[in-house]
DNA sequence: AAAATAATTGCAACCGGTTGCAAAAGACTT
DNA sequence: AAGTCTTTTGCAACCGGTTGCAATTATTTT
C-alpha cells in the first residue's frame, strides 16, 4: 500500500537515484528536478522508508533506551526528557524495559537485531558490567546515572555519588545532629555503595557524632517505608540521610504512622530532587540531581559517538546542590 | 562489523537460502543442515538483521507507543505494562512523546518511515481524531484510554468515563454530602467531559444537593492545587470529585496549606488508583481504573489486528471501582 | 564559438535478508 | 532396481532504498 520510491519515479517520469537524491540533503540534485519529484512525492504522499535506507547508509537512527527504573517516579521525568532530547535530534527511543527476569545477552541481541546506533542505560543501580555488554557488542553506549570513574570503560554521566553522600553529611552535621543514620537503596546498587562511602568518610571526622547506616531493599517508596518502620521500632537515629526521595517519602510516611514529626522528632534528606518533593504536602529536603543536565548531556555524548564512534569514554560529573526544605531542623546559627 | 547471512553461508559451506531457513521458523529445512549452519552462525556470532527481512516480510515488529502523558506518575506505571507486555509478545515498542509543539501529522510521517506494524496511543486527553490520523495512514491503531463509543473509529479499549462519574457522585451522595463539586482535568480531554456529563447526570435526581464544576488545566498536581486554592479562597464545596489522582493529590495539599482536614472539612475522591494513592501519608479514597487490564486488553487487541488487520474497530470497556480510604467523611449508617 | 570545467543525471551494483520455483536428494513402492 | 512421491536445497529475483561511476548537460573560460 505505502508508496515507494519507484512509484514517484514513475510518476516524475525520472530516475530512482533522482527521486532518492532529493531526499537525501546533500546530495546534487538540481532545483528544477527536487521541484518535480517533491510535487510527485506530494501527489502520491509518499515518505522514505527509513529502515530500507538504513540498509546501505548503516545508520537506522534508532537508540536503544534501556532502564530497569519503571518503579521509581522520577524516571518519569527522565523518560520524558530523554525522548524529548532524542526526539529534537531526530532519533528515536527504542524503549527496553529491563524486567529482573531479562538476561543482559537477550537485549544486546534484541538490540543488535534493530540495528541501533547506540544505547542509553539509563540507570543507577545496574552492575556497571552491564553497559560493557552492549560496548563489546559494537554499540555506542552512554550510561546514564551511572558511577563515574576516571579510567571508564563506557561513556557515564552522572554525579559524583561520593561526594553526595559527603555533602549529606557534612548538611546534617551542620545542622547539630549527633545521632545519625543512613538509610540506603539497595545494598548492591553502586550509588548506594558511593553515597554510603562519601557518607562515611565524611563523617570520620566526627568521633562524638555517632552513625549507623542500613539499607532498603529498592529505591522505593514501600522499601523505604518498611525499613524506617524497622529502624524506628528500635532506637532511632535524630536524622536520617534517605536512599533518594521516592525512598525519604516512604521513611516520612513511616514516621508519620509513629506519630512522630518531621523535623522535630526525626529528620530526613533525600537525594534526587524529583518534582514531588517540591510538592507542599511533602516538602522533602534534598540534594538536587540535576536530571536535565544529565539528561542532555548523554544525549549530546551520543551525538558525538555516533559521528565519531572511537571516541575514548569519558565521565561526566555534574555537582549537586542542596535543596532546603521542612524535613531538617534548621541551621544553628 | 556484525556477520551477515553470508558470511555464515560461506562459513557453512551452504547457501544463503539455506542460513535464511534456519532462522526462520516454519522454513523447511533438514535437522542436519539446521545444526550445521547454526554451529557455524555461533562461531561468528550471527544474529539476523531484524530490519533487513522486514523488507521483504513487511513486519518490523515495531509498534509505535504514542503518549502525551509524560507528567502524570500513574503513567510510568502504564508505560511499565505496556512495555512488558510488548516485549513477552516480541514487540519492540518505539517510544513517541508528543509535546504540545508536536503536529499529529509528523508523528504520523514518523511512524510510517519506521514501518511500525501498529500504533498503541495511550492518553486521555488526545482529541479522538488523533487517533484516527493513524489509522487514515494504514496502521492498525489501539487507542487505550480513550473515549470508547458504541460505533468506535478505531480500538478503544478503557473504562466508561460517564458510568466512572455517576460512580463518584453516588458515592458522595450516599456519604451525605449536601454541597458537592467536580474538580475536572482539562476541559477539553474526553475523559473530563464524559466523567463530569455523567457526575451531573447522576445529580439532576437530587434536586437538594447544590454541585457546581470547574477544571484545572491539567491532570497535574500543580493545576489541582493551584484550582483548590482557588475554590478555597471563595466558598468551597463540602467535597469534590478530583479530575484524577495527581490533580486530587495537588487539591489535598492546597487543603492542607490553608489549615483545613481532610475528610473533616473537605472530603476528596480521585481516579486511578495509582500506587501513591495508596501510601499511607496520602490514603486517597478513589475510583480504580484497571490500568492492568486496559493495558493488557490493549495489546492482545493489537496482536489480533496483526493477524488480521481489517478488524472491524471495537470498544472494549473495563469496570471501576471505588477504593474506599482515607479522603472522604465515612459511610452514613 | 570551441574548449575546458563543473553540475546533474541515470545505470547498475549493492545493502541483508526472503521466497517461488525447479532441480537434487531421500524415502517408499512394487 | 526402477519408478513414484516427498522433502530439501540452491538459484535468482525481489524488498526499498543508496551510491560510485560514467555519460550527459549546463556553465565558464578564453
Amino acid at each position: 500500500m505505502p508508496k515507494t520510491l519507484k512509484d514517484v519515479a514513475i510518476r516524475a517520469g525520472v530516475s530512482r537515484s533522482a527521486v532518492s537524491r532529493t531526499f537525501t540533503d546533500g546530495a546534487s540534485v538540481s532545483d528544477k528536478m527536487r521541484r518535480r519529484v517533491q510535487k510527485a512525492a506530494a501527489e502520491l504522499g509518499y515518505s522514505p522508508n527509513a529502515l530500507a535506507s538504513s540498509l546501505t547508509t548503516g545508520r537506522t537512527k534508532l537508540i536503544g533506551l534501556v532502564s530497569n527504573n519503571f518503579h521509581n517516579p522520577i524516571f518519569l521525568e527522565v523518560f520524558d526528557r530523554f525522548t524529548r532530547a532524542l526526539q529534537e535530534k531526530d532519533l528515536r527511543p527504542l524503549l527496553v524495559n529491563l524486567t529482573d527476569e531479562t538476561d543482559p545477552a537477550s537485549s544486546v541481541r534484541m538490540l543488535r537485531q534493530y540495528s541501533v546506533d547506540g544505547v542509553v542505560v539509563a540507570s543507577s543501580t545496574l552492575p556497571p558490567g552491564f553497559s560493557k555488554a552492549f560496548r563489546d557488542a559494537g554499540m555506542p553506549v552512554v550510561h546514564a546515572f551511572g558511577r563515574p570513574t576516571s579510567s571508564p570503560e563506557v561513556h557515564v554521566v552522572g554525579i559524583d555519588n561520593i561526594e553526595s553522600g559527603r555533602m549529606a553529611a557534612r548538611t546534617l552535621i551542620a545542622r547539630g545532629y549527633g545521632d545519625i543514620g543512613f538509610l540506603g537503596g539497595p545494598e548492591t546498587a553502586t550509588s548506594t555503595q558511593d553515597r554510603l562511602h562519601g557518607f562515611l568518610a565524611e563523617l570520620a571526622n566526627c568521633p562524638d557524632i555517632r552513625v549507623r547506616h542500613s539499607f532498603a531493599e529498592a529505591y522505593s517508596f514501600e522499601a523505604g517505608r518498611r525499613e524506617m518502620l524497622r529502624l524506628l521500632a528500635d532506637d532511632p537515629a535524630q536524622a536520617y540521610f534517605g536512599g533518594d526521595d521516592v525512598l525519604s517519602i516512604g521513611a516520612l510516611s513511616a514516621i508519620g504512622e509513629c506519630n512522630l514529626t518531621v523535623p522535630g522528632d526525626i529528620g530526613i534528606i533525600g537525594l534526587n530532587d524529583m518534582e514531588m518533593a517540591a510538592w507542599q504536602n511533602i516538602n522533602l529536603t534534598t540534594i538536587r540531581q540535576p536530571i536535565r543536565h544529565i539528561v542532555a548531556s548523554s544525549i549530546e555524548l551520543m551525538a558525538e559517538m555516533l559521528k565519531d564512534p572511537d571516541r575514548l569514554p569519558e565521565s561526566r560529573i555534574f555537582a549537586c546542590e542542596i535543596v532546603e526544605r521542612g524535613t531538617l531542623r534548621p541551621l544553628k546559627v
